[in-house]
Parts: C-alpha cells; sequence; structure tokens
DNA sequence: GACAAATTACGAATCGATTCGTATGTTGTC
DNA sequence: GACAACATACGAATCGATTCGTAATTTGTC
C-alpha cells in the first residue's frame, strides 16, 4: 500500500527537484546543481538529505564511497500534495478559485490558455 | 502604488481569512472563529495579530477598547502571490503543469471540470 | 607510507513561526 | 469603591528548518 507522500519543506523540495531531473545522484551532484541558484554551503546540502533519509523522502545507497540518493516520491504526486494543501489553506477547496487565480498570477499569453484549455477538454473526455 | 503582497504565514493566513469573511473583527471575534476548527490560546492570536501590524498585513483601529483589525490586502492578490511562488517552487513555473495536477489532487466531477472549462472560456474570451 | 583532497558524521547556532504565562490596564456592575 | 471580566503588552519557551564549523574517515597520488 502506498502511504501518503511526504510534504517537503523548501530546502528539501529544492532537492527532490535535482534529484527528479537528473535521476540517482550525489551529494556532490546536488550541490553543484543547487549552487547555479542560490548560494549554499556543500554540508547545508549533505545535511538536508541525511535529513530527507530519516524522512523517508529519499533512499540512500551506500556502497559507494560517496552515496547516491535516490527519490521515494514521484514529482507529480508530490505537486499534489503541495497544491492539495494550498488549496484547502488559502482557497477554502475551492478549485475553481485557484485555477482562476493561477491563470491571472502573471499574464497569460493566448496560446498557453489555449494549451490548458486543451488539456482539460482531454480530461473531460477520460470522464464518464 | 501598491506595494508588492506580503506573503502570510500558515497562522497569519488563517486569520487573514475570517478577516476576509467577517471584515473588521476583534481579536476575540478572530480567536472564536478559528476555535471551530484547530484549539489555540487567546493570547497566541492576539501576538500574531500584533505582528502581523508590525509586518504590515493588517491595520489596527484603537479607538474602541476593544481594537478592531482590518486585511491590509485583498484575498485575491494574497492566493496569486502564493500560487505564483508554488508555481516557482514546485512547478519549474509551468502553469499548464500546476493546472493539470490541481484538477488531479482530487477527483473532479464533470461538472466541477465543465464550469473551470466554462470559466476559462471566457478568460480567453478577454483576451485579444 | 605520507600527504592532499574529498566525503560523511555530528553538534551547535540561528532564524522565523508559534505558543503561552503573566503582568498590567480598562470596563461595567453591585 | 471593590470586584469580576476582559483587554492589551510583553517576554520567554518551543519547534522545525536551515546553516555551518569541525572532526573523523576514505581515497588517490607521489
Amino acid at each position: 500500500m502506498p502511504t501518503a507522500p511526504i510534504r517537503p519543506s523548501d530546502g528539501e523540495l529544492a532537492i527532490l527537484r535535482v534529484l527528479w531531473s537528473r535521476g540517482f545522484s550525489t551529494v556532490r551532484d546536488v550541490h553543484t546543481e543547487l549552487s547555479k541558484d542560490r548560494d549554499m554551503g556543500y554540508t547545508t546540502v549533505l545535511k538536508l538529505m541525511q535529513i530527507m533519509v530519516e524522512k523517508g523522502l529519499v533512499a540512500r545507497d551506500e556502497r559507494a564511497r560517496s552515496h547516491t540518493y535516490r527519490p521515494l516520491q514521484g514529482e507529480a504526486e508530490t505537486q499534489r500534495c503541495l497544491l492539495k494543501e494550498l488549496l484547502h489553506k488559502a482557497f477554502g477547496g475551492s478549485r475553481r478559485e485557484l485555477v482562476l487565480q493561477a491563470l491571472e498570477s502573471e499574464p497569460a499569453s493566448a496560446e498557453e490558455l489555449e494549451d490548458i484549455r486543451a488539456m482539460l477538454n482531454e480530461a473531460k473526455g477520460r470522464m464518464q
């Protein structure tokens, strides 16, 4: 039985995003990647990833000297978890409002709207 | 010039939601309302609201013995602020992905989808 | 084998959010 | 005026997340 996804903190999410895009990675890999954006120490990333092991967010392979990590929950799953939380905390559970504000959070191009509309039609088609 | 909205913490957001729905409110009003859900002390709410004044999230009218508070930023504005943050932290800026996962975060009814689709068509209509 | 480089382990400081106890002041009632 | 009820003020404890310094360990090179 799949356990409910664990809500990652901001720092943990940043690390997960690297793992999702790179697959198996070492602390050095992740640190190198994250350093492009923010400025954080190597041991900071290490510590966070150790904590993530404890939490069950990632698994660690210790066979090599440089341990490799892999995510234990998927990206879409995690995104839904975070969205669901925001949906209830900020939108009173109204997905309609959430989608509305999502589209208005930054000016949307006609192209982007059409893209989303097409996706929606598809979703509708899959239902009874 | 309107300043950028301030990102409220979870507790602050809960208080803002009460203020948005009730309008002017005292600490007691807010505490009574929040107590329906969670179990928190009166002075906890008071302290939070005092901090929110400092942050510029709410304004306080001290003329009456029981001070009244009003929100200084709107609900939609705050929602967009929170969504935008999640959009970039968890979705790499892809609104398409965000909307997709929003719709799949819980099973959606055909009715709800249709509602959202109608809204989308409307949004599209407003564009050039 | 000695040394430099890289890695993990770990404790501690910091920071923001949250919570609450207590002090103090005000109001209304008898 | 005394008292109970209720309000604000404020300091401090707690908690999770984050950050980093330092120690200990391993690896590769000369």
